[in-house]
Parts: structure tokens; C-alpha cells; sequence
DNA sequence: ATGGTTGCGTAGCAA
């Protein structure tokens, strides 16, 4: 099973060329970050036809997530449990089943993790974004550990706003009190992962500046000045069954890119 | 050079 995760950076403003990735790349699975639309205004006819079934969690203008599954969807979480006032569309999960009974069940998770940025103002060394950022990883810290508690194999992908290390950044002195580097950042993270979670990518490729993200300014892109932001992190039981995985670089350098490009993983059936 | 780009929505924010 091909899962994938890609940050398209609005669904609508995207739709020729998440329909022409979905067509070539073929994902079995794929979570969508910043969709940037309502449930009901997202194009789902056009995706539907090309075989997938469809969940959203939306949001106007800003942020919002989707699954986007050829096998059936069946949502288990809208939201990200631990804060009532969150009305952030950031979190979506949901249990793919394949009608086909070779195929194990997974569990998946779309997240687009708070950017977190300006981290500081000059009255404060944290602001109130920041603030938001570091309470967010707490809770998804908090409901990953209610996730493990059932021994089962469920993949995290999407958009994590964070650099696990000066590796993952093209010039990491500039970004030493970027939201997405700072100390108390990478120390939430980490305590994600301690959980046991296997970061996919990384179970393959270990060398520095392999990117997932370039901004659109500065002619990032064509320079490769880029930071590795976009992870899938599968659970123990997820982890066994884990073939491969690597980042799809071809989407960022069409016409009318996504300042993102999809990361993907591989598991087999079952074990 | 205090710049530069994109999306949403049509001003200014978010990234």
C-alpha cells in the first residue's frame, strides 16, 4: 500500500496538478495539507473520477486537511483532541480497510502541524503563535500515546512545520530562532518519536539536505534551498510492515508548484 | 537592494 502525504498549498489553486499526481504517482493513499476551502467547496468530483473516495475536515482560506483513499475511508477523529477553543482544521483520521482481506487495515492521520512563525516579538521571547505551535505538539504527543494503546499499525503524515535537525535546512543559521528549528521545537518532536514512532524517510536516506519544502521567494527552488518539514511516522506495527519510501521532487518543479512536494511510503499487505 | 512569491479575497494576513 503507497501512502503519501503533500502539503498542495489550496486544493483549488492545485487541482491540474494534484489530478495530473494522483493520475501518474498513483498513491493508494494520500493525505492533503492546507486544502484552504470548505467541506463543501472542495472539487471533489474531479478526484472522485479518478477513483478515490474523499474525506475533509475544511476551513476557509486557511489551513484545512483531507484523505483522499481508493480503498474505503472511515473517519475516526475530526480535529485534534485536548483544546475545545481550537478551531484550527489541522488534524483528520481516519481507519482505511481494503475490501480485499489480504490487505491489513491502517490507521492514517492528515496534519498540517501549526507554522508557529514570527517564534518571538520584541517584548516577547515567545509569541502567542508560537505559544499555539509548542501547546499543539503537546496534545498530538498526548493522543499518539492513546493511539499506540492499540497495538495497531497507523501512519502520521503531513505538513509538521518542524526541521528535526540542522541537517534537514539549507542554511541553518538563518533559522536558529525560526519557529520551525528552535531548541523547544525539536525537543517536542523528539519526545513524538520517542514514542516509538519510525520517521519512514529516514528509515531509508540518512544523508544531510534531501528537502521537501522550498519557498517560492529567492529563486529557492532552482538553488535547492530547501528544509525537510513533511514526515509520515508509522507506529511499531506500521514500521514492520514498511518497504520503502522517498520523496517525489517532480511536482515542485511543474508550472503552478505547490511550495511542497509529496513524500511517500510503502507497506506491505500485512506480515 | 531591508528586496523577493503565492493564495485568499480584494486589504492585509499567512506562509
Amino acid at each position: 500500500m503507497k501512502i503519501a502525504t503533500w502539503n498542495v498549498n489550496s486544493v483549488k489553486a492545485r487541482l491540474p496538478r494534484v489530478l495530473q499526481w494522483l493520475d501518474d504517482f498513483k498513491p493508494d493513499v494520500a493525505l492533503l495539507q492546507e486544502i484552504k476551502t470548505e467541506d463543501h467547496s472542495f472539487p471533489a468530483l474531479e478526484i472522485e473520477s479518478l477513483g478515490y473516495k474523499i474525506a475533509t475536515h475544511g476551513q476557509k482560506s486557511y489551513n484545512g486537511v483531507a484523505i483522499l483513499s481508493r480503498h474505503p475511508i472511515h473517519v475516526t477523529q475530526t480535529g485534534l483532541p485536548g483544546d475545545d477553543m481550537d478551531d484550527h482544521a489541522r488534524y483528520l483520521e481516519a481507519i482505511i480497510t481494503p475490501d480485499d482481506a489480504a490487505i491489513s487495515p491502517v490507521r492514517v492521520a492528515s496534519i498540517y502541524l501549526p507554522n508557529g512563525n514570527p517564534s518571538f516579538d520584541e517584548d516577547h521571547p515567545v509569541s502567542d503563535k508560537y505559544r499555539y505551535k509548542l501547546k499543539w505538539m503537546e496534545r498530538l504527543t498526548r493522543h499518539t500515546e492513546t493511539l499506540l494503546k492499540t497495538d495497531e499499525a497507523f501512519v502520521l503524515g503531513g505538513d509538521y512545520n518542524v526541521c528535526e535537525t540542522d541537517d534537514d535546512v539549507y542554511d541553518a543559521k538563518a533559522f536558529a530562532n525560526d519557529a520551525l528549528c528552535r531548541p523547544e521545537t525539536r525537543m517536542r518532536f523528539r519526545a513524538l518519536l520517542n514514542l516509538g514512532l519510525t520517521n519512514a524517510f529516514r528509515a531509508f536516506h540518512h544523508q544531510p539536505h534531501l528537502y521537501s519544502y522550498w519557498d517560492y521567494q529567492k529563486g529557492a527552488w532552482p538553488k535547492d534551498n530547501g528544509l525537510l518539514i513533511d514526515y509520515l511516522l508509522l507506529s511499531p506495527e506500521a514500521a514492520d510492515r514498511l518497504i520503502d519510501s522517498g520523496i517525489d521532487k517532480k511536482p515542485r518543479g511543474l508550472e503552478k508548484a505547490s511550495d511542497h512536494t509529496p513524500v511517500w511510503c510503502t507497506l506491505a499487505p500485512g506480515i
